[in-house]
DNA sequence: GCGAAACATCAAAAAAAATTGATTTATAAA
DNA sequence: TTTATAAATCAATTTTTTTTGATGTTTCGC
């Protein structure tokens, strides 16, 4: 006989685990730590000054971003043609633990990080 | 003429975060997350068990936990036949957010967590 | 020694993610 | 209105990761 539907092979605490596993694959790549190192340090920044700095063509860091946007871990803002990320502080902060949070936060001395 | 070696298109930081891309990945996975989940709530614990618990066929499970180990989360301990892997705490805690820390550590009230 | 159990490893196939260059959309400036 | 710029999207290809089932290795009990 075949096994019915699995009542318990899929918990509550399975479930949880995709939005973490989102968020872990956005961080799981060298570019976009890097994209959000930059954002870090320079905070709010123009895709068009993104593209020089982390040395990618324009399609593929418009990729990338769009990865890092879907997994919460930056924002964005469009301002006529042009477009700002920005780090989600929040979220990173809910995420990494203090010490990796201050390698994303380098040049600020904030309270509960460094 | 092409390009020479270009000297500063590789930082210091960006060198630094191939070893993070590394514990990422390991961590992107609903899989190794849930595997990780139950090495903390079990401790210790042998493969033969953790098949069970996390419903997959063996060659599968060993798979997943070479890259857990290869990225030092988890460690192994080997007993005759049997093979006992556990959380890497001091990576995880160095890694993750002290309330995601929570999530791999439901049981324990540790004094920095929960 | 022989057979069984626990794991690891391997090679082939399948699936998922990344790269590329071209195209599209939207805004702004001439 | 035409043109140029910024950025997103798309489709085709390449690369990487995951899955699968089989095979190899080690250790233990007989």
């Amino acid at each position: 006989m075949k096994k019915e539907i699995p009542v318990n092979a899929v918990t509550a605490s399975t479930v949880s685990f995709e939005k973490y596993e989102q968020k872990f694959k956005a961080l799981a790549d060298q570019k976009r730590l890097q994209i959000l190192f930059e954002l870090c340090q320079r905070g709010n920044t123009c895709v068009c000054d993104l593209t020089e700095i982390v040395e990618m063509p324009q399609s593929k860091l418009s990729y990338h971003l769009k990865i890092l946007l879907d997994a919460g871990l930056i924002t964005k803002e469009t301002k006529g043609t042009w477009s700002y990320y920005e780090l989600n502080s929040d979220e990173i902060g809910a995420l990494l633990s203090e010490q990796l949070c201050c390698i994303f936060r380098p040049n600020i001395k904030s309270p509960g990080c460094c």
